[in-house]
RNA sequence: ACGUCAGUGGCUCAAUUGGCAGAGCAGCGGUCUCCAAAACCGCAGGUUGGGGGUUCGAGUCCCUCCUGACGUG
């Protein structure tokens, strides 16, 4: 098996990141981040976001979709796929190896999978068109368009069904089809479910300490709506939630490190799925550089 | 010591005049092809503090014990 490409994935909390830079340094490749919020710029302490740990002794190791985007920007799986191939273009024609890490289940899944995405023009008028309509008109409209079989959009929100009818209607099939084969070494860190609970709620204190909150405040101040915070999802969310008055600190903190918890568990749901699917998942317990470095020996160069 | 109130799933609480013990949160599992840290779906969990009694039938009424809070000495 020829692979071209070094997967290092797992849940949150399980120190990823440094493990991913460690072994890129080690094996002189490039990271390319599977991480659909660490692309917003000034989104930092929320994210887990710590450039330190792209420093390898003292050597900065590359890294590739991070800090690539403006909050107020829209980002997506489109883009990030778009991103992922010119970046894995980019890292392999230079003769570095790939190393896609992260943990966001989706962006992974289209990698590994190897899904087509046809890139679509979202045109405010037509949105706000269809908008307008009630449910079942839409999902009218979109059992007309016929869509292809692997589009499983959810039938009951409204977004989701205006924005599968908008890429059926407008979606240019150029660049799907000249995408490279993928074909990725996959290692996973894993760690039990409590002590990945015990690690977030203790990096929840460090970054509470660290300024999270005048992080989002930040963030509100130069236009960052509420509304958007809330769509950004855990820390974001919570925060938002907090300094709008609409919980307590305590609260704020006791419900935000639940949600952590169980976005812990839907991450893992993702890997067995994938594992279900036949994708091969190399599992290492807790960021354990040595087990790694065997993995890597053994399969990638062989 | 006496009095009052309370005790229901891990937690917070529901449950008409006695009539199939239920929710929310936490937990666990799942879905996922353009906002995915999103959005959604499902499962499990109980000897109603213990024991006795009344009743066709008790979380609910009676007795007793235990535990806790408050009040009075």
């Amino acid at each position: 098996m020829r692979y071209n490409l070094i997967t290092i994935l797992g849940p949150t909390a399980v120190g990823k990141t440094f493990l991913g830079s460690s072994l890129a340094d080690r094996f002189g490749g490039e990271i390319i981040s599977a991480d659909s919020r660490q692309v917003y710029r000034g989104m930092d302490i929320g994210t887990g976001k710590d450039l330190n740990d792209y420093i390898i002794d003292g050597k900065p190791v590359p890294h590739h979709i991070i800090d690539i985007i403006d909050p107020k920007d829209e980002f997506n799986l489109f883009l990030f796929n778009r991103s992922f191939y010119d970046s894995f273009s980019d890292v392999s024609s230079r003769g570095k190896i790939p190393f896609l890490v992260g943990g966001t289940g989706l962006y992974l899944h289209s990698v590994l999978k190897g899904y087509k995405l046809n890139p679509v023009e979202f045109e405010k008028e037509r949105y706000s068109e269809l908008d307008e309509m009630r449910i079942e008109e839409l999902t009218g409209i979109l059992k007309n368009l016929n869509p292809p079989l692997h589009n499983t959009t959810d039938l009951l929100i409204k977004e989701r069904i205006i924005r599968a009818i908008m890429i059926e209607e407008k979606s240019m099939s150029k660049y799907a089809d000249e995408k490279e084969k993928i074909s990725a070494l996959v290692i996973g860190v894993k760690l039990e479910r409590e002590e990945i609970k015990k690690r977030i709620t203790a990096r929840l204190r460090m970054r509470l300490e660290n300024g999270m909150i005048d992080e989002v405040k930040k963030l509100i101040e130069v236009g960052i709506s509420i509304e958007r915070l809330e769509l950004f999802g855990l820390e974001y969310k919570f925060t938002a939630r907090y300094l709008t008055g609409a919980l307590n600190y305590n609260d704020m903190f006791q419900k935000l490190n639940s949600a952590i918890h169980a976005f812990a568990k839907r991450q893992m749901t993702w890997f067995r799925k994938m594992e279900k699917e036949g994708i091969k998942i190399n599992w290492i317990e807790g960021p354990d550089f040595k087990q790694a470095e065997e993995i890597i020996n053994g399969n990638y160069f062989s």
